[in-house]
DNA sequence: TTCAACACGTGAATC
DNA sequence: TGATTCACGTGTTGA
């Protein structure tokens, strides 16, 4: 982990009383499932718009920055750092997201925007994903988009990493590569970090001086602190460049902001913009043409500096161009500078750059989705992905066919059977069935040990009765129902019934069964008597008769083996088909009941339900 | 499907009396789950090791074989095809595993070591994968490998496949390429025939005749009915051709056995064999010295088959060396011709082309495994299986959340909370955590997907609370608690609450733990507000004060994450207690507070929580 | 030195 | 016809 310590000591750099507040490095954790703090490095700084309850100086004392590798004096920001969890849910939240996107976020929190984060955090941060996890940044000011942020951040983590050479000595962390689903649709690539890596072993990158970017982006006098509030717009580092005299700096700018952040196609810097893969392509275009110039006035400096160049190329596709004629070295037929003949070859030339580019960002994009990655090669990644697959698709069939036991198992207890199964058709073509149980819960009781069998082909009957042995007092009272009409659409029930397992969940899917929403219930027992007093509204315009709803009730409470009266072929139905088709294939075997139309099957009866919880 | 027609008439030359019994072609189901029976040729001859019980020949009447296409007197061929089923589940059987692995088999049934297989099959059986299906074939009586046969059987569906330009037409059909795992640990390469069908359409494969390599195999009497009782050696064929002249055959076969099936490298036709992918690598440098001397002869043939090797081509990748010096025109710098200078050049040739293969397999099985395929190219390939996995990954986490939500929610009712939380390593290395929720657990409900971390060892805490979005809507009310005493043994409380689930469960247990019975409970919502109105009753001798209650209560309510102040081992215990007879076999890591004696620790909550069923 | 892996440019094919 | 895709051979790394 000394690489990390490594990495944010050099994102120190970014941190300070005039710059973010904090820098906090994340990881995902092995198990995919949260991502976790790893490291910080702290501003030391006071926090301008701080409006906590003031009373953070108190704990200078008493805490100690979570930066504990550098001694400086506790602040807000020590204490921002504080509030951060140790770790949090990889699916969920704006930090999967970003490191899921591999898009870097930029959030300005201010008063009106940001219901959903505590205004602790107002402010602006910037989720900058790199590869082998994500790097947070907060300052607690109103900061534009600085993409330049983004690129130091990636190119600190990238120049690290290959410089421990980590990815190849370790694979748990090398493997957590962010994702790209954007650039899945659009040719785009966002993985740029993969591309660095890769792109540094490139030998043709002639021009890359041996001092790391990040060097030139401070030696420009680039450094991220010059985040500053005027709101600069992305492109404006460019404009610091002269791409004559240095394009490794260029190269790397553009390395590290090829990848649009949120995806802004609209700067000024080329309008002629593709509708797929425009932005990387008009930057080819655009380096072109420099590079042609270039290579006019450079190539002879190729070969001085052919050896150094090894570790430095940043963006061997951006300057290809240059090794275009840096390697001319043998003969002018070389189909390369072919081009001058017309762009045909050119243009196929630009093509397969970026379609090969395509290729890549996607092989990574595919990597980053794989938990367990074996090696970093091409194969590898392919070999990983189609384990990974053959093992999800196996996951999925094995929880479904546990979840189809446990509803059949929950059936069989509840004699309560409103399950809406439903085909799902996902986005791929998959077909999914889901089961979702809704009567479940809190209505069944526990122990009823298995007493249904199923008699005639749609009947569900109970054997023993008796289950908490009041029906054996030999009460057997006849159910009573009340219905009252308040008004057009509400109605008071009571229903004063012997209580038999099920027999209130029954109750509540009548209701829903009838288009009535349940708003108030209320639920008195003595012994073994029940009483309900039910406050239910009409739903929809359907008109439902009071008497109406009597009978169903009535019917309902009286015949615990039924749903209620006019669907009971359904319940029975159910609680018959799910014993039937236990062990079936998945997509087939739909049981056609299930699909008959209930109206709204479960909204309004889970609320009453969750209520419940 | 008149293709699949035509290609079993195609293979019916190598079904016959003297050759196999039947051949039979499946086709994996579009959902991937089964394989299906699709076309057959029989032999119509009868067999010899028929042990069976010798009534096969009275159902001669009954019977149509179901090799339609060809009229032929029923024998036991059509029995045994007969016996065939209709499909059979993919994922399982030697038929998937040879789909999945993309390796032809060669099962040699003896009475001795068949013991899973019935012994009306004893005999030899070849399963052939083929780009789109799989091709059995079956012969009753012992045969010797012959990879002639397969690459026969190969051969005659890529050409088909070719002929049809499936690949172009029905996505559905190409998509289902077959598995290749063993493949994806040893650098070797299986999808020959997606090799094949590519390499056809390579150009310098100048010496390929425009006739089929069928054709050829069957004019040099190397039809597949030379399957005789003499063991052959695999390699038998190779003898027959003659090198020099008639190089497509050769080409052919080696394609069609290049891939070696069962991986035997101890054939001896070249002993120099690599660890990985040695096999065609030695077929590589047999060739290539082959090819050097043929080279000198029939360079000047390339222009005038320039035109029909298009079609023809079977292995370019072994005919390349052909074609290095056939597009020597230019000038002899070419590197291609470099290899005369020596061999490194030639060896990276070599390399590269088994590294592209192996990709291309790779990408092809990733292809297979991926059931919506949008196109065909590769980018497209590795796009769809990016989203299959994010949609496999979503399908297993929403599986496993209503898994969890199942468990919870049958918890609810069973007042039970032994959880079970197992790690489950899978095949892959991917970690997964289910959670078998057993006695379930009264205290988490609803979606709370990993919220659980065990703090100490035995306490169950939920690390954020608001999952179901009603606390987000920005309500964050402070809980409400009125309790008024009736008199010295009733209370009235009154608890205004945000819902939060499990909430309500909560307060049932915090009454229980505080020695109350709950006779009446009213339950009002509203958005996410909830009003419990309780009446409770003392139920035994112990002193409770109502404030007392109001403060369990108010903590309660307020910090979803713990349980009620001091008496949380009693309810729990209740929950645990009271199902414990239940599910009893299965309870593995009961927590141990659950298991402190309290006296009547249940009854009466159970009446009020049985009431609401 | 060898070897595997890779990016690259190129010709060809396909649409 | 122009765009796209592909296989191929090559040079160049690092191991």
């Amino acid at each position: 982990m000394e690489v990390i310590q490594e990495m944010m000591e050099r994102l120190r750099s970014i941190v300070g009383p005039e710059s973010w507040d904090y820098c906090v490095f994340w990881k995902p954790c092995k198990d995919q499932r949260v991502i976790e703090w790893v490291d910080c490095c702290c501003s030391g700084s006071n926090v301008r718009h701080m409006n906590g309850n003031g009373g953070e100086h108190d704990q200078q004392l008493l805490f100690q920055c979570k930066d504990v590798a550098f001694h400086h004096p506790t602040t807000d920001a020590c204490h921002l750092l504080s509030l951060l969890p140790p770790s949090m849910p990889f699916d969920s939240g704006i930090y999967g997201q970003t490191m899921i996107s591999n898009q870097p976020r930029w959030l300005n929190f201010s008063n009106s925007s940001d219901s959903n984060f505590c205004e602790e955090n107002l402010g602006t941060k910037a989720l900058i994903p790199v590869s082998i996890g994500l790097v947070e940044l907060f300052v607690s000011k109103q900061i534009a988009e600085d993409q330049s942020i983004v690129a130091f951040v990636t190119d600190v983590f990238s120049k690290s990493l290959e410089q421990h050479s980590m990815l190849n000595t370790s694979n748990n962390v090398a493997s957590s590569f962010s994702v790209n689903m954007d650039g899945l649709e659009d040719g785009e690539s966002k993985d740029y970090i993969a591309q660095v890596l890769d792109d540094h072993k490139d030998p043709c990158n002639n021009f890359q001086p041996p001092i790391s970017p990040a060097t030139i982006l401070e030696n420009l006098n680039l450094s991220p602190h010059n985040i500053s509030d005027n709101h600069m717009h992305p492109m404006n580092f460019l404009q610091h460049f002269n791409y004559g005299e240095n394009r490794s700096a260029k190269n790397m700018f553009l390395e590290g902001t090829r990848e649009p952040m949120m995806m802004n196609h609209d700067d000024p810097f080329d309008p002629s913009l593709e509708d797929n893969g425009g932005f990387d392509h008009e930057i080819d275009m655009a380096l072109q043409g420099q590079m042609m110039s270039d290579s006019n006035n450079k190539g002879h400096l190729m070969d001085p500096l052919e050896n150094n160049s090894k570790k430095q190329g940043n963006d061997v596709n951006r300057s290809d161009s240059v090794s275009d004629c840096s390697d001319q070295n043998d003969d002018d037929d070389d189909p390369k500078c072919r081009r001058r003949n017309g762009k045909p070859q050119s243009k196929n030339l630009i093509a397969e750059r970026r379609r090969r580019k395509k290729l890549n960002d996607r092989l990574y994009t595919l990597r980053s989705l794989v938990p367990k990655i074996t090696k970093l090669d091409r194969a590898s990644i392919l070999k990983d992905a189609i384990e990974y697959v053959m093992e999800l698709k196996r996951q999925v069939e094995d929880l479904q066919n546990e979840l189809e036991e446990n509803s059949d198992d929950e059936d069989t207890t509840n004699n309560e059977s409103t399950i809406v199964e439903q085909e799902v058709m996902h986005g791929n073509g998959s077909k999914q069935k889901r089961r979702y149980s809704q009567g479940h819960g809190m209505f069944m009781n526990g122990p009823q040990p298995e007493a249904y069998s199923v008699i005639g082909n749609n009947e569900v009957t109970k054997h023993n009765p008796d289950v908490d042995g009041a029906s054996e007092k030999g009460q057997q009272m006849e159910p009573q129902v009340e219905v009252a009409s308040l008004d057009g659409n509400e109605f008071f029930v009571k229903v004063f019934r012997e209580h038999k397992p099920g027999g209130f969940v029954r109750l509540m899917e009548a209701f829903n069964s009838l288009g009535l929403e349940v708003t108030n219930v209320n639920v008195t027992s003595f012994r073994c008597l029940v009483l309900n007093v039910f406050k239910v509204e009409r739903k929809d315009s359907e008109m439902v008769q009071a008497d109406h709803v009597r009978e169903s009730l009535l019917e309902i409470t009286r015949n615990p083996s039924k749903g209620w009266p006019e669907t009971s072929t359904k319940a029975s139905e159910n609680g018959h088909g799910m014993m039937d088709h236990h062990h079936h294939n998945h997509n087939h075997h739909h049981h056609s009941h299930l699909h008959n139309n209930q109206p709204k099957p479960q909204y309004h009866f889970n609320a009453m339900y969750q209520v419940l919880n």
